[in-house]
DNA sequence: AACCACAACAACCGCGTCCGG
DNA sequence: GCCGGACGCGGTTGTTGTGGT
């Protein structure tokens, strides 16, 4: 019974990936492109499994990756696609150029689901939560959760049943085309080129770019 | 300054799906 | 159509950072 493991474990390395391996498994992909995960590892020098080059690439290595904050735009959306989609992560990533399913999923498990909670919204279903329940809720918390809540029902001012409305109006509008608003939306390329500038800047600071030969003549990015 | 608790994020694991033989 | 290998996805765990006591 089960699968066979996707790589042989003994003797390799496991955890935070340093600076060295990154460097590694950028410069084999740059120089070859991604011929098959399960043999990348082995081509670029990396005691690391197919499966964990795959996600550092993906995840955190990809040229085209916007860091930083989810904007409170992006943040609505998720919600309204997580209404539509469920915890089909890669999808919901699919309408955020440059964002991950994991670092999606992360911000939905650390902050928007803590945030439908306390306005009063089952985060799986998008529902409000009876009453009766919320109260057999209310009873379980602990006086410090209590306490956290109270001060978490007015956001930056703004009242809970404003909230609620917003949300409630976000919901609304599920029938609108998303692939219909990106097509429209002029901001696209200019978010892809702030994408790529905020690559730059982010991988200049953290390699010396020394270290690579010669580039610009070996990547073959799409841009070049 | 030391410790603890919690949040945020990175990485791993196991299963499902896809695809070529 | 079946089988097995590889990839992708989603859930979960581990690690690190930060704020409070």
């Amino acid at each position: 019974m089960g699968r066979k493991p996707c790589c042989d474990k003994v003797g390799l390395k496991r955890g935070p990936w340093t600076i060295e391996e990154d460097h590694k498994l950028m410069n084999f992909i740059f120089n070859n492109g991604i011929p098959c995960w399960r043999h990348v590892p082995k081509l670029a020098g990396l005691l690391r499994c197919g499966k964990s080059c795959r996600l550092r690439w993906i995840n955190y290595l990809r040229p085209d990756l916007k860091r930083g904050c989810f904007t409170e735009s992006e943040e609505d959306e998720i919600i309204r696609l997580h209404s539509q989609l469920g915890n089909r992560w890669s999808k919901i990533a699919s309408h955020f150029p440059g964002r991950t399913d994991n670092e999606i999923k992360n911000h939905w498990n650390t902050r928007i689901r803590k945030k439908l909670k306390l306005l009063g919204f089952d985060p799986v279903t998008h529902k409000p939560v009876e009453n009766g329940e919320k109260n057999k809720q209310e009873e379980t918390k602990s006086e410090d959760v209590r306490k956290d809540d109270e001060i978490q029902t007015t956001l930056d001012g703004t009242e809970t049943d404003d909230l609620l409305n917003n949300y409630e109006i976000l919901c609304g509008s599920l029938d609108s085309s998303f692939s219909k608003e990106e097509s429209n939306n002029p901001s696209m390329a200019t978010q892809e080129e702030d994408c790529l500038k905020q690559w730059v800047d982010c991988v200049d600071s953290f390699f010396s770019w020394d270290n690579f030969i010669h580039l610009e003549e070996q990547i073959p990015f799409p841009w070049l």
